[in-house]
DNA sequence: AACTATTTATAAGA
DNA sequence: TTCTTATAAATAGTT
């Protein structure tokens, strides 16, 4: 890969992988659900930038990653960055609101669609051979569910939603509450025209 | 294009994608001769960061476009009201998170109570640790049980499958105790590390 | 991680 | 810039 020699041939290059970068990332946001930030200056030095939550919530994120100090000060010059830290809480708040309401809704479906007589806790007297072979094939299934679903559980902890921990840490300041409307649900993708 | 339910495939889409989206943008900047910053923060709530030439650079120049004049603080007085609505949303988002966590777990408690056999084949994404552990010693139980009826059955082999030729001491796949056990040497499922 | 069936991205030309 | 198309790359699912 090295740069492209012809000015025309760059352009359209540049235009095409632009937007489909622009594409992988939104992408990104919304089967991952995690905040990305991008920005492009374009050969005419003009920016394309796209964010979610937004571009500010990402930013300043990710200033308060490189300046951890100015998030403990409460003066005028650091409210700002404050304030979008607790905007980045509160959308993480609210994804976390819509997750635990769609998984208490896939568990209230398996409650109506398994809930059968007790096997497990009745004995096995009435069995033959061939009934306990079914009964076998079903419990080795269930180990390989059970090993799949452990080796989940241990793979990310801090990203786990069924140990239900939320952490805060991050933002110390989860009380002060900054302003809510540059939370933008969908993402914001702003470009200007091109040169 | 929707959010990727199970954690373990959001990871693994997280991580590939993630790196072609590094790759790509990285691309762009060698054949194009553009700046790009790219910032995105992982499940773990750790940040990735990409610049070209360097972060700080592409960072400074795109506030230089963001904030061209640096007197765009609004007032106090407007600004407290605000908050303070904000403030309330905040906690009522934290109780419904609360709310919605504590109605998972005793959905999952129901689902524990009600285990059958169709429960079995289902899913077991939405159980976490501790729920796991609880399936294992059921488990456990009904492993005894159908040994002890396989014994039985084996004493008097006439009596109780005259028209089943198939004996399980010939047959491997038939041990149910070994397939049970076969993990780990005592038929405990372990739910540490690694076996 | 590696493999692979599919989907998607891309360069070149129009 | 958009469209087309052959080719290359990325991706999800699986092992």
């Amino acid at each position: 890969m090295e740069l492209i020699e012809s000015q025309h041939a760059r352009q359209v290059s540049f235009s095409k992988r632009r937007s489909s970068l622009f594409k992988k990332a939104s992408e990104l946001c919304t089967m991952c659900a995690v905040q990305v930030l991008l920005v492009i200056f374009s050969l005419g030095r003009k920016p394309f930038s796209f964010g979610y939550p937004s571009v500010h919530s990402v930013l300043n994120r990710f200033h308060q990653f490189q300046n951890p100090d100015a998030s403990t000060s409460q003066s005028e010059a650091t409210k700002e960055p404050v304030m979008q830290g607790l905007n980045d809480s509160f959308s993480h708040l609210l994804e976390q609101v819509k997750f635990e309401q769609k998984r208490g809704k896939q568990l209230n479906r398996k409650i109506m669609e398994h809930s059968g007589p007790d096997w497990l806790k009745a004995p096995m007297d009435s069995l033959n051979l061939e009934e306990l072979r079914k009964v076998k094939e079903t419990l080795v299934d269930v180990k390989k569910k059970i090993k799949k679903q452990r080796d989940e559980l241990l793979a990310e902890p801090l990203a786990s939603s069924a140990n239900n921990s939320i952490e805060l840490a991050h933002c110390p300041e989860t009380n002060l509450v900054g302003d809510i409307s540059s939370v933008h649900p969908q993402g914001s993708l702003t470009f200007r025209e091109e040169e």
